[in-house]
DNA sequence: CTGTTAGCGCGTTCAC
DNA sequence: GTGAACGCGCTAACAG
């Protein structure tokens, strides 16, 4: 075993402040603050301003971001607040994606996975004052009147499963189930089913992705599909698989929610002996990493994360600069079809 | 689709303060601190409280964190940085369980997910003034410094895989490879080989893991394992199948440094018609949402994040209250090997 | 016992 | 290039 951890008990280090720079640097505390903020129509000679950055640098200063950020009103964090649902590396590569784009504009972020098991929502944006909130569910009206008088500007929900109406479309998953049903619409299939996720904090995901597929069928002139809730056992999937291929018109292809879920039919379908794609075909989403190891290998619905993000840190930082943010944008540029082999 | 975005421009609302809970009460700023403090040896009647208490309520009061913070020098946020390792539903789970607990401890946990190509490494701690790092890999000793004399009282490093002398082991995960090798051997396997994997942000922890299976194999007298890096796709891993069967002394089972891995390798084995577990045995680590759903289901070791994440906390606040932090754990409690199908 | 005054912590920014 | 006030909550010292 190689593993240690490494930790010290006191912080002996005193502070190093802006006024210890001044000092050092034989200058006032306003000109440190100027120099290292290269503050506009504040002309400061070279020569001042090597001494100050030497007698930063020297010192080790790192300025307060606590003081900063009481005296702006806002630090420079953007929170993304995100349940605890099941989520995989899908989440990883966007939020990485989120941190880089944002750093590009002087953000960070940060991301908080709400506890497990918790009585109280607890208000991590009190602590951490963000410019920003990003959520990925609704939030409720008085919960977001205390973030603005907390000093929060911008509230951005990337999702809602309640209303279509309003605001600039962040994620249009109704069009992952859209291009999944239009899949196998084009190779001939004429009933539909969809399979979808069981745990409940997914269910916001899961409403809009349905609904593209519901949009479909009906545009087609087909039935609607025909809804199982699959959890992510072999047997489940089975006695879904059974149900579709009993109803009086079969369904012959199912979309999944996700590609954790078409796992779970193709596990169900070896189970039953149902031939995939011969008898059944099965489109996922996401494009997981193992979705190309499954067999047979997994045709989904692949989510291009790092426009996902671009898009998402175009919207906030517009807000933030009290511009409009930008208008809906074009879906092609988000989705791509991935054609494998299990539909 | 029904996805919509809510965003607001500016930021109307102004801030309220302790002033105005004290104008608003009839009290002063101090009174108003004490009753939302309930500062020990400081007595206030409870109409003086009620009157404090509701007047806060009705102006919709939230304290400063920042203010807080750079007061007490420190704020009650926990920053957790993690690389942009494609990290899987288990790292989820885990973050859940450490908001709850810490959460318990009056400790906010967030999450810093590591841009994707970065330049410069960017300095989140700086802007959050946290209580306490946790990070998953080494930290520069410059580094250290920096967050200490940035406020930081605890850095924790969860991971290591450069030494296992000082400090207490957070995540033993050397003690999931000897789990593996030992269930094999029991199984009478005389050759094993290894899955690496092959992202270089992984290796971290691979390493610890492969160290543990080179342990047992050492004490077994068997022969070291033999190791190939096992990229995610069906034909790198049929590769690395046909290499172990080349070997003089072929390898009968692999141990891969998750299910992902593991994944592969059954892919890859199904390209080359090898017969798991008659001809090659397989197990893999982490136990996954969808490790039961492959063919044959996946043998492998289930890490209890819920104690993993005890335990963390446990160091944690041990740490910031200066205390030594607990001596290593049982690590019978936290690894549990999973029998199904595949070894 | 109840509550107030005063000053600190630190970077920012306006007026000179 | 400087002095000083400000943003806001905490808490030691002190008065009624």
């Amino acid at each position: 075993m190689r593993e240690v951890s490494e930790t010290v008990s006191a912080n002996t280090q005193k502070r190093v402040t802006s006024q210890d720079v001044a000092r050092e640097a034989g200058v006032a505390r306003s000109t440190v603050s100027y120099v290292l903020n290269r503050t506009p129509h504040q002309t400061i000679p070279d020569s001042t301003r090597k001494r100050v950055l030497q007698a930063a640098e020297r010192l080790g200063y790192t300025p307060s971001s606590a003081a900063r950020t009481l005296r702006r009103g806002r630090s420079d964090v953007v929170l993304c607040i995100l349940r605890a649902w099941p989520f995989g590396s899908a989440a990883g590569t966007l939020l990485a994606e989120l941190t880089a784009s944002f750093s590009e504009r002087g953000l960070s972020l940060v991301t908080h996975i709400e506890g497990a098991g918790m009585k109280t929502p607890d208000k991590v944006w009190q602590e951490i004052s963000p410019a920003a909130v990003l959520t990925y569910h609704p939030v409720p009206r008085d919960t977001e009147r205390a973030m603005r008088s907390a000093g929060v500007q911008s509230v951005v929900v990337l999702f809602s499963a309640e209303n279509e109406t309003a605001g600039n479309l962040i994620r249009p998953d109704g069009r992952i189930g859209r291009m999944q049903a239009e899949h196998v619409i084009a190779a001939g299939h004429q009933r539909i089913g969809y399979a979808y996720p069981e745990p409940p904090a997914l269910q916001d995901f899961a409403g809009p992705r349905l609904q593209g597929v519901k949009t479909v069928c009906s545009e087609a002139g087909l039935l609607p599909p025909d809804v199982c809730t699959v959890p992510l056992d072999a047997q489940s999937a089975s006695n879904a698989i059974k149900h579709w291929q009993s109803l009086p018109q079969p369904v012959t292809a199912v979309c999944a929610y996700n590609d954790e879920v078409a796992q779970a039919l193709i596990a169900g379908a070896r189970l039953s002996r149902v031939d995939i794609p011969g008898e059944l075909a099965i489109i996922g989403a996401d494009d997981i990493p193992t979705a190309a190891l499954a067999t047979p290998p997994l045709t989904t619905i692949r989510i291009d994360h790092i426009s996902e993000a671009r898009r998402i840190v175009d919207t906030v930082t517009a807000t933030l600069a009290g511009k409009e943010p930008p208008a809906s944008w074009d879906t092609a540029e988000l989705f791509t079809a991935v054609i494998r082999e299990s539909a």
